[in-house]
DNA sequence: AACAGGGTCAACCGCAAGGAC
DNA sequence: CGTCCTTGCGGTTGACCCTGT
């Protein structure tokens, strides 16, 4: 409004992009990379503007690029990352390393939103729209303090994504010594693809573990740890000075044992999902049909949250077999405080001591029917006569967000 | 067959951040 | 330090498609 179009030159093309356009467009970067978007229209014959081409080219032509049905595990892992990150489309994306943040935003906007409200769940908030039954008792404390977790969380994870993105750019200077292949087409197990669209994060407290097991000289705090480059490698080199890129190999070198093939999802297909999954796609309908509330997808439950987890003075205890664990919950969990409060457990125990902390006490926790179907909480949901059916949900929902925080990773994901 | 309404998704627009000068 | 330029992001649009009447 009132500000010149990015393309004030009369006579360039808007619109839908033909096949010729595609190709040169397709041609010229194999051949010369992109360089100056600005630049590259004329110089590949095309009559649009540069923004255009990279538009074209980063969410249409890229060899990298998946198309198709989302399955169901990136249907999870962007509802879970949309609860943690909000509209941020592309920290989401990262995740999803071969969808771009537009399709992401798309289907977002087009499929799982309006399932989401279906279920009575506010899309933005992530919280069931009855939201007063969660201040009832004293569970209440434990969804406010997970609430408050992920907002802390995601505002981290938004100051890290632009550090990735910065990373990114500092990664050139070693991309010229990559196959062009690589550069163009990253295949998942290629160092590349790790390199260049690794996972955005995961809880500090996990990084904070990391900073006292995997690098125990360093004795910074994490949040101004600085990159350390012997570590892993290039890798690490690349990652910015807070951000956890790279991070997940080292989780998974601590910590698969336990979590590492049990993923515990948010959403639960029923019914006839099994006979429609092979590979984890579904068609639109059945996942209408089958969405189902809260649970996980091999034990049929969830495992709740500990409701004892976080105290009075606002920290966490939690047991992990005959350890007993204290962590704050003040936003400052450091290398110093994490190995203060944690030395006494096993490296190769924390993920899985941790997660039980998240998923812990699933003793009683028969939650398959908890989220309940279409027809189970239609309108309002579960939630208009169940109170702590509700806060059920509500913990649960947050747990499976951190669980897969925790989990997930683009490499270790099943669909990568 | 024709039309209307809704859904989908590629593409556009405007803004903001960050680097170069 | 200020300005310009480039790039990336998120919101929005509109053409196309599908389905129901």
């Amino acid at each position: 409004m009132g500000r010149s179009p990015c393309c004030d030159k009369v006579g360039l093309k808007k619109g839908p992009w033909t096949p010729e356009e595609d190709q040169k467009l397709l041609a010229y970067i194999e051949e010369h990379g992109h360089g100056s978007w600005r630049a590259l229209p004329a110089k590949a014959g095309l009559q649009r503007c540069g923004k255009s081409c990279r538009l074209r080219w980063t969410n249409y032509l890229r060899p990298d690029i998946k198309r198709g049905k989302f399955t169901l595990q990136e249907e999870q892992t962007i509802i879970q990352l949309h609860a943690l990150l909000g509209n941020r489309w592309s920290a989401i994306a990262t995740y999803l390393p071969k969808r771009t943040d537009n399709e992401i935003k798309n289907y977002w906007n087009t499929h799982l939103k309006k399932r989401l409200v279906k279920m009575g769940i506010d899309p933005v908030t992530h919280k069931p729209k009855n939201d007063a039954l969660l201040s009832n008792d004293g569970q209440s404390k434990n969804a406010a303090n997970l609430s408050h977790m992920a907002q802390w969380e995601s505002a981290r994870l938004e100051a890290e994504a632009r550090l990735a993105r910065q990373s990114k750019l500092r990664s050139n200077s070693f991309q010229s010594s990559i196959t062009s292949q690589e550069l163009t087409a990253p295949s998942p197990s290629s160092p590349l693809s790790k390199l260049v669209v690794g996972p955005a994060s995961c809880l500090d407290v996990l990084k904070a573990w990391n900073s006292v097991w995997i690098k125990p000289m360093n004795e910074v705090p994490v949040a101004s740890a600085s990159a350390n480059i012997s570590v892993t490698g290039l890798a690490r080199d690349l990652e910015s000075p807070t951000s956890t890129l790279g991070y997940f190999e080292n989780a998974q070198h601590i910590g698969t044992s336990g979590i590492g093939g049990n993923s515990t999802v948010l959403y639960e297909f029923v019914g006839n999902s099994s006979g429609s999954s092979e590979g984890g796609i579904m068609n639109n309908e059945e996942s209408e049909e089958d969405w189902k509330g809260f649970g996980n997808s091999s034990t049929g439950h969830l495992p709740e949250f500990n409701k004892d987890g976080i105290n009075e003075n606002n920290s966490i205890s939690f047991t992990s077999g005959l350890q007993d664990l204290t962590l704050p919950m003040d936003n400052t969990w450091t290398a110093e405080s994490l190995r203060s409060n944690t030395e006494q457990i096993s490296p190769g125990n924390f993920v899985e001591t941790f997660t039980d902390l998240l998923l812990s006490n699933s003793g009683d926790g028969d939650l398959s029917e908890a989220g309940g179907t279409e027809s189970d909480n239609g309108g309002e949901g579960s939630g208009s006569g169940n109170t702590s059916e509700n806060c059920e949900d509500n913990k649960n929902y947050w747990n499976s967000i951190f669980n897969l925080v925790n989990n997930s990773s683009p490499s270790d994901s099943a669909m990568f």
